[in-house]
DNA sequence: CATCTAAACGGACTACGGTCCGCTTAAAAT
DNA sequence: ATTTTAAGCGGACCGTAGTCCGTTTAGATG
């Protein structure tokens, strides 16, 4: 009889799944070291699966074993930030965290959004690209329902749920990037216009 | 010396090509017939480059000399339901087309875009996917400018041309038809955010 | 230590979108 | 009618994501 409470934590992993073996722990760094080091050497569009797999000295089996897709490996790499970054917004300081108003924290979190696509816009729309449900995904889920929230705790009344998806197709990665990248749009302006059009939102009740 | 008025017109070509030659134009309409038929019989996911060739009879090079790519097929297939789309919001009758007030014509154009995306989903969503510049197509263009100039009928000061971006995101294809497959939201209820949305909007001036 | 088994492995294989290039042919010019 | 030439054609070929299945091995059991 095996003692659970011995099994070590494996970060990242779903709870509940049976512990990991070695020879699979090992390959698991190998391959997220070598997706860094191709990432930072050919972007995130030169980072193919082969490649990985024959970087990282493994079958290219042993990669879709691991991680499932191409878009599930962009999303372990991006976990990490994607964790500081909901931490942040759900408990940290105001105006992000509670504390403030909720119209300044729906500013504060489309700000912070915006930001941290300018930080890992590839990378996330890699993670997007291909996964049929990317409306689904847990992160989105989370911003949805983050978004109503606020919604409702200003007082809008009618259909805060549908109207937290259309805020949330604003902070579209893909078009936020377009915007900057083939428009030399500043990210500062996207900023002011999603101030604009929250506040219009929410005061025009 | 050739009679240039003598050349008969090639509906859905740019202007300015060079004369289409018989058997080219042979192949279009296989190819044309062979897609319809295919979208009918498997979807439109269920169309294949390869499977279109074979189906048509014609080489795969001669596809692909035809359309550029998968989403460009997708386009010309559409382009004729997008022609009557736009013609309607930019010649019709009101409160679509112009004659009506600002405000009435988005939120009729929004009723309208929903309407489509209904009929033509898959159709709308295999066009944009693998394009890269999905935003930069002349239809989506058309409709940002078209959206920009209605506000600005409005008296909407600051940043219209922005602001139109945000109003066409919630109108993303691929948002729509997640939010009616998988959530199982009616047009109806789309239609209803959607007048509240740009009615905040446009008021909170 | 020997045995056993389920997890992990690897790389050949498929499906697909897209490119290339040598051959064919419509149709213009003579 | 003959010649000429550029548009059109076909299908082999490539790179990529993702699957399959026979083989290997970690690590638990006795």
């Amino acid at each position: 009889m095996s003692d659970v409470s011995s099994i070590p934590p494996r970060p990242g992993l779903p709870v509940g799944t049976a512990a990991e073996r070695r020879d699979a722990a090992r390959n698991r760094e190998r391959l997220l070291a070598a997706a860094r080091e191709l990432i930072a050497d050919c972007g995130a569009e030169g980072l193919t699966m082969d490649r990985l797999a024959e970087h990282a000295g493994v079958g290219k089996g042993t990669v879709f074993r691991r991680f499932g897709s191409r878009a599930g490996l962009m999303l372990t790499l991006l976990s990490e930030s994607e964790a500081v970054f909901q931490s942040r917004f759900m408990f940290g300081p105001p105006p992000l965290g509670p504390g403030a108003p909720g119209l300044e924290r729906l500013i504060a979190f489309g700000v912070e959004r915006i930001s941290y696509v300018m930080e890992f816009g590839d990378l996330v729309l890699a993670a997007e690209h291909a996964s049929h449900g990317r409306f689904e995904a847990p992160a989105a889920v989370l911003w949805h329902r983050h978004i109503e929230i606020l919604l409702r705790e200003e007082g809008f009344g009618s259909d805060p749920w549908l109207m937290a998806w259309s805020l949330a197709a604003t902070l579209d990665p893909e078009r936020l990037l377009s915007l900057v990248k083939v428009h030399g749009i500043t990210p500062d302006r996207l900023a002011a216009s999603w101030r604009d059009l929250v506040t219009r939102v929410v005061r025009g009740a």
